[in-house]
DNA sequence: TATTGTTATACTCTATAACTATA
DNA sequence: TATAGTTATAGAGTATAACAATA
């Protein structure tokens, strides 16, 4: 399980799937951890400015998209905002609502991030050929499709 | 990349291979998180667990093991040994040092958290073929291990 | 001098509970 | 009454810096 994260395998040894995936869900964590902490950012807030690249949700809809409280993302967008990150807006259909976006620095930010963390999973997987990238890919799209299926929206 | 966690992508849509990847590491690290918040313990604790089943390090080579400051790992272990799941012992080599193991309550905790997560993963694979789960399996296995050679103990 | 481990301190992240202002 | 958001508070987790004991 979540046990040997220094521990290399010997080579020519196979883990077992299951501690196969956990090393590699730490590994990937890892690897977007010290991209993101080169823009002094955590993965916590890397999340944030991830899924604001494409949306403008309400503090509410926000909290549901990162599965936290509200009031830890009151937090995180507080922090966000004081530097510069994020913005919040007041809501055109309802007063008690607020919206929240990326702002220019913030987008540059993770846009930055985004760029050099694709290019350090490129690398993880560069001793892989191409017929094994394309199945790894297609393999793991169909397991998050189906889990996302069988759990968020149906 | 970190960006969609509550985006279910449509049926039938494959994701690019670092969102897979991305989404992946997400649902690994919440499934865990899920099962050891049933014994309320955070993944750093069933991390430090994970890591103690089959080792009894010093301090420094568990800050070492974790990635953490030695600092840090001080504090894991002080509320895991409050919690009665790990206990210290002086080393008999240097008087300096401290070696941590498990308690037998650690121990059961761990196996007890191990055995629900592993079912959890087998259930996220339920989709995929035999030879898919096969496949996963080997080039997951593959590409930590050849980061491990690159990184760890080369 | 260098290393092992702890302590003091500070910050981020998270949750619960209580509050306000709308709806 | 119910919902959207914030504030107050508490605790875990992490790091840096300074320290005591030992090597």
């Amino acid at each position: 399980m979540a046990s040997r994260p220094g521990t290399g395998p010997a080579p020519n040894e196979q883990l077992t799937t299951v501690d196969g995936l956990v090393q590699l869900s730490f590994l990937i964590q890892e690897l977007l951890e010290r991209r993101a902490a080169e823009h002094d950012v955590s993965i916590s807030q890397t999340r944030l400015l991830g899924i604001l690249r494409d949306r403008t949700p309400t503090m509410s809809e926000l909290a549901t998209l990162l599965g936290l409280d509200k009031s830890s993302a009151t937090g995180l967008v507080d922090r966000a905002e004081q530097r510069g990150l994020v913005e919040r807006s007041p809501s055109a259909a309802d007063r008690r609502a607020v919206h929240v976006r990326l702002t220019r620095a913030g987008r540059a930010l993770v846009s930055r991030v985004a760029g050099a963390f694709e290019a350090d999973v490129f690398g993880a997987l560069e001793g892989l050929s191409h017929s094994q990238r394309e199945a790894l890919s297609k393999i793991v799209s169909q397991v998050v499709v189906q889990h996302a299926e069988r759990h968020g929206r149906l």
